[in-house]
RNA sequence: GGAGGAUUCGCCUAGUGGCCUAGGGCGCACGAUUGGAAAUCGUGUUGGGUUAACACCCUCAGGGGUUCAAAUCCCCUAUCCUCCGCCA
């Protein structure tokens, strides 16, 4: 949510920092409602004001005797009076802030400085790091999995429909050494180990932004009596780490608060398949290692790029070709300032794919969430949040699969993988012979 | 799923319709005292909103109701605790 004070005192400015996620907002109607709603509000309060005198004599009259009836009567049907205005202005009350609340909400948050204006084709390629595998006729993901018996397809959609897979036998395990070496390197660093709950409320999906506007992305698996979603499956451990400090006020000593999850995500993906995202590229659940943290308004700058430091340092870890891209106004999610994807490099299909996303929110998430630390005056100030994949694993397993094969159709594991999964993979026929 | 109980400031608690403008303790902050500290004493300490300001309004889990007036009475919901049932 942005902050009406700043539409109030500079429309303008916050319609052209909108412009460049190509979206044209009025203000017009929100700043009339906001109108309407203040005066309301004065004449209100003063009613209430005026009613709260009223009782008070009421009840000095009544400790002073029987002899003052006749007066009680009168100011209390005064008051009866007062009452009904009161009444009237407080149902008005509710539907203005209800009507303001709602198109505040459809408000995205303001691209920083440096983000390039426009749509997905203004994203900017920041750099290209290691090289791209020296592959004869490299085989696909899905062909690798299935000749090495590491994820069942069939089988998988037999159980969960389209868009679901088994991991099975070294796939399970080299899926979990994947998420193992993620949770290793995040508590060296320092970042707090998280499982959240898979099933959230209501609440924690506003805090994120994920209701109301992208309600239709998610599973929803109970409404309440107005229809609205009161439970939901995990679109991503984001979601929960928000809403692990909502509605607190936290001593400025603590910050930065980091934090790291894992959990399945599940998601609809309305969106459809593209013909390429074949395997385990798209499905309606993924691993994910998530990152997450809470900072000083001050220190978010800083806490993004450390964030992003710790994705690229995964791929490196792994010895992935990969590329680091600044995300346009238009492609960056609602909740956030300013986005960088980590793409891993997909030999067969000649593209990149985003493996994680590194976003600040500064103080929009907070804002929804009324997540505060006692700032320099000891006044509650809002805090920045900042979250990352760390990294989504069910998309790096195909790049992991297609740039380590080698020309006897097996693949060379990670070192950093070692601990948990066999140092190289061969095919099922052939292994029965070693 | 059933039956009871609970929810008041960061924490513990007082409060059964109007001197509750919510009291006390702990903790915390500042000050006094001290060579310095402990102890002691004093002062302050929930958030939020309207307003140029003075000031006012809201906030006792959340929502609704009764009343001139609700932390207090009634109804609904949520969460937690205890017991019963079921169960990995």
């Amino acid at each position: 949510m942005l902050d009406l004070n700043d539409i109030r005192r500079d429309p303008d400015r916050i319609r052209t920092a909108l412009a460049k996620r190509e979206i044209e907002i009025d203000f017009g109607e929100l700043l009339s409602v906001d109108e309407d709603y203040r005066k309301n509000q004065q004449a209100l309060e003063q009613s209430r004001a005026e009613r709260k005198g009223i009782s008070g004599q009421i009840s000095q009259l009544r400790r002073a005797g029987e002899s003052a009836a006749q007066e009680i009567e009168q100011l209390r049907s005064r008051s009866q009076a007062v009452g009904e205005r009161i009444a009237e202005r407080e149902s008005r009350a509710g539907e203005l802030s209800a009507a303001r609340q709602s198109l505040l909400d459809a408000l995205p948050n303001l691209p920083d400085d440096d983000v390039p204006a426009g749509g997905k084709d203004a994203n900017q390629v920041l750099r290209v790091v290691g090289d791209r595998p020296d592959l004869d006729a490299p085989l696909d993901h899905v062909q690798l999995a299935e000749g090495l018996g590491l994820v069942d397809y069939k089988r998988g959609a037999k159980l969960g429909g389209n868009g679901s897979w088994i991991y099975t036998g070294v796939g399970a395990q080299l899926e979990w050494a994947l998420l193992n070496y993620f949770v290793q390197t995040h508590l060296r660093d320092g970042y707090t180990f998280v499982l959240p709950p898979h099933l959230l409320t209501g609440d924690s999906g506003y805090a994120a932004g994920q209701f109301p506007k992208f309600a239709e992305d998610v599973y929803v698996v109970e409404e309440d009596e107005q229809g609205k979603p009161s439970k939901f499956l995990i679109p991503t451990s984001e979601t929960a780490l928000v809403s692990i400090h909502r509605d607190e006020i936290l001593r400025a000593e603590e910050l930065p608060r980091k934090y790291f999850a894992y959990s399945p995500c599940y998601r609809k993906e309305i969106g459809g398949y593209r013909t390429y995202e074949r395997g385990t590229l798209r499905g309606h659940q993924f691993n994910k290692v998530e990152m997450f943290q809470f900072t000083r308004p001050e220190d978010s700058l800083a806490a993004h790029e450390e964030m992003l430091e710790k994705a690229e340092e995964l791929m490196r870890g792994l010895g992935l070709h990969y590329r680091v891209s600044l995300l346009a106004a238009g492609d960056t999610s609602a909740s956030m300032t300013k986005t960088f994807d980590v793409e891993a490099w997909i030999p067969s299909i000649g593209q990149y794919l985003e493996v994680s996303s590194v976003s600040n929110s500064r103080d929009y998430q907070a804002r929804r969430a009324r997540i505060r630390y006692r700032g320099p005056e000891g006044k509650p100030a809002l805090v920045h949040t900042l979250n990352g994949s760390g990294l989504a694993t069910s998309r790096l397993l195909p790049a992991v699969l297609e740039q380590n094969q080698q020309a006897d159709g097996s693949v060379l594991v990670p070192e950093v993988l070692h601990a948990w999964a066999p140092a190289r993979i061969s095919p099922v026929a052939t292994r029965t012979g070693h």
